[in-house]
DNA sequence: CTGTATCCGACCCGATACTG
DNA sequence: CAGTATCGGGTCGGATACAG
């Protein structure tokens, strides 16, 4: 059989359709915030991620619903409330997203020290 | 003691700017390539990493090298060959990196399949 | 409270042309 | 081969105003 390889490498395959629904600095942040604290509603979800506008919120929780990674659960109250968690699809990329944050937390010195270097060495030698 | 929480929802948390870094799609799969591949010269890269423009490779990879992910060698031969590798720190990227592209090439039917679901009730319904 | 709609400047990114 | 420089359309994303 001619086995179509499934390669986030290769351009036509979907899969890359999946790295550019995750690979994108709102939706980790989002995605890691559903992960640590489970259920948030909307205002909850916008104080967790700081920093992150209303629109970028809405359009990232649309985006992540449509894939099939967030859940929207909407109560017929006044005033509204909507709350927002993972699905289990979403709760199988915990792994991934705690060892990424992490590793973002636990290298940044490092980082920082090395950008600072280069900037040193190949910014304006004035 | 008042320990400056570390912490990437915080978005004064240099950890912030990692995560820009990293979650980008270009900069995850760049990192991805050299990781599975090894050392590879620019025009291995842009061929591995298919459809990357030459502008995006050559930012992408400048970024990485800035912040200390990938090493960049240049030997000063006729025609010039200049090779990219992980660094020590993007070395340690290498779990992470696997576990992401593993996961979206995993799920890329569950995706596509929640997405299709969404825009058939979403979307016009005529 | 949880959104939607619009404006608008900033930046992304591909295409193209050119260089050592 | 491995870039740099530039142009220009497209998209991102914040700010603001408004709505159910």
């Amino acid at each position: 059989m001619v086995a179509n390889t499934v390669d986030v490498l290769n351009d036509r395959c979907p899969s890359r359709q999946v790295i550019a629904l995750i690979a994108d600095k709102w939706s980790i942040l989002v995605l890691y915030a559903l992960s640590r604290e489970g259920t948030l509603r909307y205002g909850q979800l916008q104080r967790t991620v700081r920093g992150i506008s209303q629109k970028m919120l809405t359009q990232t929780l649309r985006e992540l619903e449509r894939n099939g990674l967030v859940s929207r659960m909407v109560y017929e109250v006044v005033p509204p409330q909507v709350e927002y968690e993972l699905t289990d699809l979403g709760k199988s990329l915990r792994r991934v997203l705690s060892e990424l944050c992490g590793w973002a937390q636990g290298n940044l010195e490092q980082v920082a020290r090395a950008r600072e270097l280069y900037d040193l060495e190949k910014g304006n030698p004035t």
